[in-house]
DNA sequence: GTCTATAGGAAGATAGAC
DNA sequence: GTCTATCTTCCTATAGAC
């Protein structure tokens, strides 16, 4: 039992490595591009660990999309409840942004997070399959967002122009196209994140009455 | 002169038919996971008469994302000149959703405009010179759109909660999030359309005051 | 200008050693 | 479990025929 144990943890760590460095590449490269050999060498390993693992580069892929997307929604989630947990919420045109900012703040600073995302994105494009889980995920992150608007409203007494669910949408797609607007810029962490906020800001504040 | 100008102009015919062909089949399963020989095939035409034109399938492609910008660049300008020629414009929350769509209109309709977009998009992410042309064309883009926001405005007499510069980003790239989510849903054409029109119809209410 | 033939290499995947 | 060796396939790019 200690050694089956054992031997399922090192595989365990092993998978893992090779997803770690998978993602990395294949932001870096996209995945048609990226070789099976390029991964092993960025995990440690060759490429008989990784069939080993995995039966192809496309299963890694599609293990790999469920991981993001898992972890995007947990990560949404838990920072909601946190929020709510802290007790009562102000918002305000100012600082809705950070808030929302803060909430899908899954990589909001860096270029690794938002090329990764949208290497999956252009593949849910063609394999309805990925389509699936990708819808799946950001019609849950919107959700939290919206019970996170909904909750705030109430809690602030305002109110938005438009149902907290499209509210939660235009943001979080808004969101998403200006980290790519950013990424493209060339702009780092910092002002990755400011820029991301600015953009935010006046579309929360528009939406936003009083 | 008759020679050389049938010569080129038969050399010009097999750039585009190649253009178009490398169109299709970069939409369809992306730049890297395409051949040169599917390409070529596509167009009727072998490997040959394509190192003939191009020097490599990275050339095609950025001489297609030219190609693809100044396209959809100018489109949108011409149909914006259209609208403002046929004179006075009536905008409420209702039509306003059909002018954006109808000025964005480069195929709004079906899946392959959006796909061969977003894998441009994607590889913008990762290439500084593709970047620097994807910012240039979403920001003139932009700037025909707002400049048809701020004519309609005044001849209506209405306005919105923020810039019109803001406004027609914000329409822009929710059109664009709304066009992958419906291909993704693998919804027809004619949903498509609708299911864009229903989103934007919304946004674009909330931003408008009179 | 376009085609056929081919060189040369890269990548996916497997089999067996350790 | 992981590594080395290898098979096989596919692709880019070129050279020369037509």
């Amino acid at each position: 039992m200690s050694d089956t144990g054992t031997i399922s943890r090192r595989r365990e760590a092993t998978r893992q490595k090779l997803l770690d460095a998978a993602a990395e590449v294949f932001a870096e490269v996209g995945m048609d591009a990226a070789s099976v050999e390029t991964i092993c060498d960025a995990a440690g390993f060759t490429r008989g660990a990784f069939y080993s693992n995995f039966a192809s580069k496309e299963e890694l892929f599609f293990a790999l999309v469920g991981l993001v997307a898992d972890r995007r929604v947990r990560g949404v989630r838990e920072r909601v409840t946190a929020l709510e947990a802290e007790g009562r919420l102000d918002v305000t045109p100012g600082n809705a942004v950070d808030i929302v900012n803060h909430v899908l703040g899954l990589a909001p600073d860096d270029r690794f997070g938002v090329l990764l995302f949208n290497e999956i994105r252009i593949h849910a494009l063609r394999d309805p399959d990925l389509a699936e889980a990708y819808l799946e995920q950001e019609a849950a992150t919107c959700a939290s967002v919206a019970q996170l608007l909904d909750d705030v409203a109430s809690q602030s007494g305002v109110g938005f122009r438009l149902p907290t669910r499209d509210v939660a949408r235009i943001l979080v797609t808004s969101w998403d196209s200006a980290a790519v607007r950013g990424v493209m810029a060339g702009l780092g962490a910092e002002e990755l994140g400011r820029h991301i906020g600015d953009e935010l800001g006046s579309i929360a504040a528009a939406l936003l009455v009083s």
